[in-house]
This record gives C-alpha cells, structure tokens and sequence, in this order.
DNA sequence: CTCATTGCAAACCGTTTGCAGCGAA
DNA sequence: TTCGCTGCAAACGGTTTGCAATGAG
C-alpha cells in the first residue's frame, strides 16, 4: 500500500490527487487500529503539514463516498476509519477499545452456502460482517 | 414486553421504577425499527409526556449500563437503541436506513462450533454479531 | 483556464454537565 | 427520610457550512 498505488486509486475514481489527500490517507494506513478523524489530522499535524479540520472531513466524506476508504461502526459509536477494501471482519474489543480486521475465506464460504439454502424472508443479502466480540490477550499496547 | 415486565425488569437492576422511564423504555418498544434518542423523545411528547432532554439521555445511559436496554451500532454512526436483549443479529439496509432484529440459532451453533475448532489466535470470543447488509423487499414504510 | 479542492471562522446540533428540587422506596 | 431521579439552561465537542482563495489537470 504505497503512495503509487494511492495516486492511482484517486485517479480512478476520478479524484484529484493532492497533497491533503495523499497525507490522510497515508494516516489511515499508517495508523493501525482504524483511526478517528482526530486521530488522522493529529498525526498529520505532528508531521509538520498544515491542514484545515474542514479539510480533512471534505476530504474523508469524499473518500468514503468513492470507496478510496471506509467508514468503521464501533461499539461506542465513534466514527472510525479504515484502509482496508476488501470484505472483511472485525474483531473488537470494547474493553480497550481495539478493532482489528479479520479476514477468513473458510468463514466467508459458509456463510454463503448457509444463505444461499436458507433465505431470509423478504430480503436480499449483498454481504455479511462478522463483529467478533472478545479480548486481545498479550496485546502489545 | 409488558409494562408489569418491564417494572420488574428495573426493580431487579436496582433501578427505581420512574415514570420517565416507563415511558422511555414503552417508546424504544414501540418504536420497532431502533429507535433514535431523538425519535425516543419526539415518541414521548407527542403522548403529551413532559420529559427533559437531559433525563431522556441519562436514562438511557443508565439503561443501558444496567443492559435494561442495547445500543446499536449503525452504519452511519447513529446512536440507536434496542429492546431486545438476547444475542441476535441485524439485517442492516443502508439504503433505507433500516434495522430488523434477526435470531437463528442455527447460524450461532455452526459459527460457535467453527470457532471452537478453530481458534482466532491471541482473541478469546465473547460473542458473534452478524451484521447482514442488504436490500429489504416489499417494504412497508 | 477551469473547476475541484482547500482554508478560515462561524454555526450547528446531538449530547453532557452542574446543581437545585422532586419523588420512589 | 434518603438517595436516586428529574428539570433547566448553559456548555461542550465533533462535524458541517459558506465563501473566498488556491492549485491540479
């Protein structure tokens, strides 16, 4: 996931490439454990760029709404970010307060075959998120 | 969902049976589809109930504390908030904006026996969600 | 050159706080 | 009677808005 690649996801999608973006989405990765908005500009911030709060929720609407990035539902209800596009699960920790991503083909797989013999009644399924709620043990904080 | 129910269900928390929150907890009942703090309160006024909006959000972080009642996390990060307290899952239409509970004891014991074998490493679970993203049909609005 | 993007500062709005008064047990 | 609950109004804080200035293509 380097800056080539996001050059070329931008464009893409149609999306100017600039600096600001560039920055927060350099944020998002970097920033392991699926960052707030505040978490994003205070990194950027400490790395000596300028760049306006409106800014940087113009920018992360946008890149939501073109699928550059995603947003994440929390436990608590706090906006969160994430870089990661392809379908994924989510382990969570409500105690500390940690998501991971969690991919599992294997998982992903069952469930696909489980619904597709066993519909649910008036509705259509696009995909299915695990929330897999639980502790971290040994986490290196 | 009684209210002779849910006045049991405070007295056993060790919460004072109020009439705020007999209103709070009818209102979040009625209101099928996870109701919104502010939907909660707008419930409440309209049957000519007065009710500070500084009581509506204690109550329901009281509420929800004792797990008298349920937050629920949403895709565009809303608060909302849910009467049902055993483990279920979600139907989620983004489209729509709508949430339907969703039980199937079927799909926890296929997922609890597929984790028992297969362990995530360093994550002991508590608990499953499955947040099912699709498209209600024949919706009544 | 043009239109998308950015910056600034003020506004917004759902939620929280502090404290005095009330009422369930 | 007591402590938990409620109401009021002000404050809070994350996010949004409007508009002028900037810069990517």
């Amino acid at each position: 996931m380097n800056i080539e690649f996001l050059k070329v996801k931008l464009r893409n999608k149609g999306l100017k490439v600039t600096p600001k973006r560039i920055s927060i989405l350099e944020a998002i990765i970097k920033l392991q454990n699926h960052p707030t908005a505040e978490e994003v500009v205070n990194y950027i911030r400490n790395r000596n760029i300028k760049i306006a709060t409106a800014t940087l929720y113009k920018a992360l609407d946008i890149l939501v709404a073109k699928k550059v990035i995603n947003k994440v539902e929390t436990e608590k209800n706090i906006v969160r970010y994430d870089a990661l596009l392809e379908p994924h699960h989510h382990l969570i920790s409500p105690e500390s307060d940690l998501i991971k991503d969690y991919q599992n083909e294997e998982i992903n797989k069952i469930l696909t075959k489980y619904f597709k013999k066993n519909k649910i009644q008036d509705f259509d399924i696009d995909e299915i998120k695990l929330q897999i709620i639980g502790k971290f043990k040994n986490v290196k904080k």
